[in-house]
DNA sequence: CGGGATCCGGATGGATACTG
DNA sequence: CAGTATCCATCCGGATCCCG
């Protein structure tokens, strides 16, 4: 239409996390997680490779930040930065969209009352 | 931990638009395109095999719905569900987490607004 | 411990041509 | 117009081995 055509802000925030386990990392550091080791539980099939090439991805976008602590043995912590933490109501909105199914049958009413309040103080919702 | 393992509800809703083009074509909806050409305008790198894959598993996963309305010549239509128009907020807050960072030059203030409001009216936020 | 290097098969993506 | 068929490129996942 122009000739400064305005890039959709959406498209713009998912070439920021569009590797497939972007999401899914940033969600593991806002529940503390911080090592290399961390990110790969519950998640079988996330490679080494695969990982490691998603953290460079996520650093050099700005959202993460890495930390090397120690030499010999090796020992690494990754940080969201402002900008990441800055995704908690994206990652909010992603819980609450399956919480809010309630015809989904794998979380009885308590346990999804629960999971919310959960996700509101770990992610810092404040409405 | 427990025997009954409670999956995340971050990853539950993530299954559902795990395709490299699921949560754009939603957006598209919500702008309203309803056919396969449009979906595929300003996506120069989406072909029909993956924009046919993409909005078969969307159908199966009862974000949306396919009309067709009509043979030779085919005209089809894709509609948004109940279910899928509950995307609405996640949406949203992809486009906010662009449109909130001020340090962002694509935007000029103005035109932040603007945007702003017109994914508000078209998603339907009311808050 | 936190990765990188390599290999490999399979899945996914993309470009083009074609059909009802 | 809405796909399908085909072919090729890229990415993913899993295994294993290695290094500081």
């Amino acid at each position: 239409m122009n000739p400064e055509k305005v890039v959709c802000p959406v498209d713009r925030t998912l070439s920021l996390i569009n590797k497939k386990w972007s999401i899914q990392i940033i969600r593991d550091m806002f529940f503390g997680k911080k090592h290399f080791k961390e990110f790969k539980e519950d998640k079988p099939n996330l490679s080494n490779k695969v990982l490691s090439n998603c953290l460079k991805d996520l650093e050099k976008n700005g959202l993460i930040e890495k930390k090397v602590l120690n030499t010999s043995p090796v020992t690494t912590e990754y940080y969201l930065t402002e900008y990441g933490q800055s995704m908690n109501r994206i990652i909010y909105e992603l819980a609450m969209f399956t919480l809010d199914d309630d015809l989904d049958e794998n979380y009885p009413e308590d346990k999804r009352d629960e999971l919310k309040n959960t996700f509101r103080q770990t992610l810092k919702i404040d409405d």
